[in-house]
DNA sequence: TTGTGTGGTTGCATTATAAAACCAATTGCC
DNA sequence: GGCAATTGGTTTTATAATGCAACCACACAA
């Protein structure tokens, strides 16, 4: 390397968000600001983080898009970091990698919270593929196809 | 640090995840596990990683049960990396991230492969949240519960 | 038995990550 | 207004991870 690789360019669209989330904290982060935190300092004691690669990553978040800055809900001179729609959108991932950990992690009883519907409190039906009609889809019920290429503009 | 921290202790499943794929090559190991690459050479010039940093990852996904080595399919004296039920189990995760990449990606055009419906061609719909009695739900519908101390031993 | 391909490991350079120290601006307080 | 503490970082320095290239052992093919 030299430089740690990018999947900027890849064509694979699990690898180009693997390039904007791929790393330890961005989803952590993202988490937490699902959960309402805001503010660096929140971030960073919730999280448990070196400063520097808080102010790094949340640098990057916001280059991706995915958080953006804005001025104090609270009046002060600071700033905030706020989630997207980009940002929001990344919740399936997040449910996602919680069921798979409440799925298949070899000590489920060291985990300590678990997602509920807030209407009843039951647990959050898993994940599941679906056709658009509604089929339930395995893997091998799946295959990949070339991105049709959208009409570039109607000569 | 020093150390690079680690989540293994951690209490949040999607942390715990992440101690596990949450590096830039793991989940794209999988990827290529799920489209039936199972030797290393193969996914070494698939994924044009170096070798080293791939033998790493392997052995990482072996330890942490979501591959497992197998004798040679072929004949030959070689052996395969296979997914386990807890590495195919991984499988909304990828999806999810795909998603997210196609919803939310500043570029679309350069996206490759679009994930269908083996049957009928079509795109997998959107993965979605539901309640146990099928309620759509939105992340505003969820919360988080302590997980239930599953009765320990019974006194 | 002399190659050739497969599946790695080792050594070295570069980068990323982390902890701690430092610092400027903003608040809080009197 | 003045002073200390808090907030939100940046800088410095050390260690770990990543990547490339070279090397190497074993299988296999001729």
């Amino acid at each position: 390397m030299v430089k740690r690789t990018s999947f900027e360019g890849d064509a694979c669209p699990i690898a180009r968000s693997l390039e904007a989330l791929g790393d330890w904290w961005s989803l952590l982060i993202i988490r937490e600001a699902l959960f309402g935190v805001r503010r660096f300092g929140e971030f960073q004691s919730k999280l448990g983080m070196a400063k520097n690669i808080l102010a790094a990553r949340l640098r990057s978040l916001v280059d991706h898009g995915i958080l953006e800055t804005a001025p104090a809900s609270d009046g002060s001179a600071y700033q905030e970091y706020l989630l997207t729609p980009k940002g929001r959108g990344t919740f399936p991932i997040l449910v996602a990698l919680r069921q798979w950990s409440e799925e298949f992690d070899d000590a489920p009883e060291e985990i300590a919270t678990i997602l509920v519907d807030r209407e009843k409190g039951r647990p959050v039906k898993k994940l599941e593929m679906r056709a658009e009609d509604g089929r339930l889809l395995s893997p091998a019920d799946t295959m990949l196809k070339p991105r049709p290429t959208p009409l570039r503009r109607s000569a």
